[in-house]
DNA sequence: ATGGTGGCGCGGCCA
């Protein structure tokens, strides 16, 4: 089972590369975020069309998760009981015995910010939804933008990045509180190369100058890390006309 | 150089 997240930073200028992307790799699931589509907007039939199933929460200009899958969706969720939130950033379903939570987190401006408190806020209540989720499904995987940078070696300039945004200590806090509840990154399952990222910056050619930061995770259940034979990050989207400032995270998994 | 680029949508917000 092959199980992929992308933030695409806008579906409608994207979708060429997603069309191209799910035709090479064949993924059974991708999880997409910041569509950036209203559902009426949402191109169901060109991902059909490709051989796929999808489903999709949209909104306007901000946010809109989707997963694309092989097999159809059931027990879909996009809102949690624990959180009011208007924002479509939580798309949760079920494929076949695997359930799958696709998450857009909070991005946080700045480090103190009303938006930064609300991250906080929003993680402490997805990581309650997802403690229920891992009672549930022993085949459970949660993947997405957490806009958050694990560790330091996650970080171009780990110096420059220090206590900033998507690096601060209460943000990997709250994400450690989460993998605690009985979650693996996939990403460190295995062996990687130094200095591999999921997004760079727009600005200053980030991206030729590789100053990026991994923020884009597959996360999974004691029983998928177990089966988990590889993780690894898609640069070639990246290098596209027109990219996304992110690039897709793969991980595979044993039947 | 406290900037830069890109998406949305047409001014300013968000990332």
């Amino acid at each position: 089972m092959k199980i992929a997240t992308w933030n695409v930073n806008s579906l409608k200028v994207r979708l060429p590369h997603v069309l191209d992307w799910l035709a090479a790799e064949q993924p059974d699931v991708l999880g997409l975020q910041e569509t950036k589509l209203t559902d009426e907007n949402f191109p169901a039939d060109a991902i059909r069309e490709a051989g796929f199933q999808v489903t999709f929460a949209g909104q306007k200009t901000y946010n809109g998760v989707a997963l694309i899958s092989k097999q159809p969706a059931a027990d879909i969720v996009t809102d949690l009981a624990e959180l009011d939130d208007p924002s479509r950033r939580i798309l949760g379903a079920t494929f076949g015995d695997t359930r799958v939570l696709n998450l857009y987190v909070v991005n946080g401006q700045e480090v103190g910010s009303e938006k930064y408190q609300h991250k906080l806020h929003w993680l402490r209540k997805v990581t309650a939804h997802i403690g229920k989720e891992l009672q549930r499904h022993r085949r459970f995987v949660v993947m997405g933008d957490f806009n958050i940078a694990p560790e330091d070696r996650d970080v171009h300039d780990p110096a420059a990045w220090h206590e900033k945004i998507l690096c601060s200590t209460p943000e990997r806090d709250a994400l450690h509180q989460m993998l605690s509840l009985g979650l693996t990154d996939t990403f460190r399952l295995f062996d990687q190369e130094d200095g591999l990222f999921s997004w760079w910056d727009y600005r200053a050619a980030g991206f030729r100058r590789n100053l990026g930061l991994r923020i884009d995770l597959i996360l999974a259940s004691a029983v998928l890390a177990q089966a988990c034979a590889r993780c690894w990050i898609d640069k070639a989207p990246r290098k596209l006309e027109r990219p996304s400032d992110h690039t897709p995270v793969v991980a595979e998994f044993a039947p």
